[in-house]
DNA sequence: ATGAAAGCGCTAACAT
DNA sequence: ATGTTAGCGCTTTCAT
């Protein structure tokens, strides 16, 4: 009856040891100004009594969780999976957890996620926007809680972002192709309006009309809204033949490829091709696929690492715009031939 | 100096709107036995002035804090991340969020994170656990913590585990190479003392063995440890050539695959294979792979799932060992011909 | 070096 | 239907 089903508290601690709840307090924080044997003679009855700190309890008077709120659009996407496992990394080396959670890259349910975050009082939060707009994360300025997002900046805003160099790494691809001879060069992508989206387009487009060369696109709203059909259509159009062909994203380079298999077009030979976006199985693939890599545990950990700096530093800096460069791994669909 | 920088609480939501906490209390919960105009008073209120539950605060008294905490070996594996994306999506379903961590397949870090997720009160765990030993986990049950284990199951304990049909599925497919004709077959995997290890290697050893076929194995205690020389060798030993490999995890697929390109083997003529594990680019491989691929998400949703019947269930209920299945993807790596 | 008392923001008993 | 009084488990003034 005496205590239930609950596990010991530190008032269990100090009542045992003889000792005072601050003293038994001090003794958890190593706090200093208490004597060596004293906390020696505390911690040996907490582990006795097997005593397990109550983490929230702890944070409600501070105001602080030793938590760090994380929002990404899916789990499950190979770029997001990689930099929350570098955030959580960094988290645990700051002594916080991650809490996690998934917009599904819906701005209202991205809202809610954020609620839910701010409520459970996270010192922190880094998010993949789903959107670029300000508006869904300004509210929680308020809250006065730091944020950092990353793949995406939060325009209008002054919040910390961590990003790719998405346009110059088209742009660097596109040249890429052109360096190889070919002319009509189709990029296929997703999401145009968003930054990443718009980025990569214009990297391409940019590029291509530096080139004086006619710039040629299919874009969808949503990658599940690519259509093979057009696909194959764009492939015939036109006088001559297309030459080779960008894809934006990872989603789209699968699609792509699957297009290209059912019509027995050989990538490297008929067509060229280039990925944004890598592949566990890239470099295998034959022809093996050239693609621009994006450092996605490198994002994570960078983004984790300022929001850390954010939150532990006592006065404002100024908004920090990281922009990480990728890397560009030229295999065999760009038309290179690699030494096997 | 009345708020400093914190935000309104339920105290300024009561005074602001004339009732006691309690009343305040009853509204933010929905609670029956209040007034329907009184509650609608304080919510105009609490919406007026920003009110943020403290949702930790919630918690203390309930001691519950309606967060589940999740232990995977790593977040960046595609198998994790989906099954992590399923549960998230399940707990927010159930009111909770997650709180992940990553124990790298490190015992000791599985300890200490599963110590920190009790610390901070979270109501229930998913873990997939490093080893499948009891002595990590078990005393947590101590602390009255709903369990499951998914992936691989924990022994001598009575911790719910969703698991997969490891051995049968290697089973059905060393089945499937046999009905090639092939005879010399070899299986190559990481681990086998651990559950998941083990399991595939006996599906595969049971088989050979009913066919009155030698095993050929090559098991390494880690994915790393595989060396690219031992599996050249491999290729070559013997009186005659080897037939086919079996992969019996993704990784390692990933190795053989990059070992027999630069032998310039081909795989699915000069030699068959399968892989366990499904790959986003294996469809598209020439030749296509057939792999043995797991319901990732689904493992996720169950193990949510069950642990919320768990946490909800006022009365224990029995041991629940769930065991999906996998599904056999026929391409063309083991022998097959597609039309394609 | 140690302790007593007062809260953190909320919910749970027990009134009324 | 509403309010009062205690806490939840810990940290924090402020004493001593």
């Amino acid at each position: 009856m005496l205590k239930k089903t609950n596990g010991p508290t530190l008032v269990d601690v100090a009542r045992e040891a003889g000792v005072s709840l601050k003293t038994a307090s001090r003794a958890l924080n190593d706090d200093p100004g208490i004597a060596p044997a004293t906390a020696k003679k505390v911690r040996t009855v907490m582990s006795r009594l097997g005593y397990r700190p109550n983490e929230l309890a702890r944070g409600l008077k501070g105001r602080k969780s030793a938590a760090i709120g994380m929002v990404v659009p899916n789990l499950a996407d190979p770029f997001s999976a990689s930099a929350v496992q570098a955030v959580q990394e960094v988290a645990r080396k700051n002594g916080h957890v991650v809490v996690l959670t998934s917009s599904g890259g819906d701005e209202l349910l991205e809202r809610e996620e954020l609620e839910t975050l701010v409520r459970r009082q996270v010192d922190g939060l880094i998010i993949a926007p789903a959107d670029g707009r300000t508006s869904t994360v300004d509210s929680f300025i308020s809250a006065n809680i730091p944020v950092v997002s990353f793949d995406r900046p939060i325009s209008n805003s002054n919040i910390d972002s961590i990003t790719v160099t998405n346009r110059d790494s088209v742009r660097e691809a596109t040249e890429h192709l052109l360096s190889h001879g070919y002319r009509r060069i189709l990029a296929i992508g997703a999401r145009p309006h968003l930054y990443t989206g718009s980025e990569r387009v214009a990297g391409y487009v940019s590029t291509m009309k530096r080139a004086h060369l006619k710039k040629e696109t299919y874009l969808v709203e949503n990658e599940s809204d690519l259509d093979p059909e057009v696909i194959q259509k764009l492939l015939k159009k036109g006088p001559g033949k297309l030459d080779a062909i960008l894809t934006l994203n990872g989603i789209t380079t699968m699609l792509v490829l699957r297009v290209l298999r059912q019509l027995g077009k050989r990538v490297g030979s008929d067509i060229a091709l280039i990925s944004f976006d890598d592949f566990e199985l890239a470099e295998i693939l034959t022809p093996s696929l050239t693609v621009v890599r994006q450092p996605a545990a490198e994002l994570g950990r960078r983004a984790a690492e300022l929001l850390f700096t954010r939150m532990q530093s006592k006065k404002p800096f100024p908004r920090q715009e990281i922009v990480l460069s990728t890397t560009f791994h030229i295999r065999e669909s760009c038309g290179c031939t690699q030494n096997i």
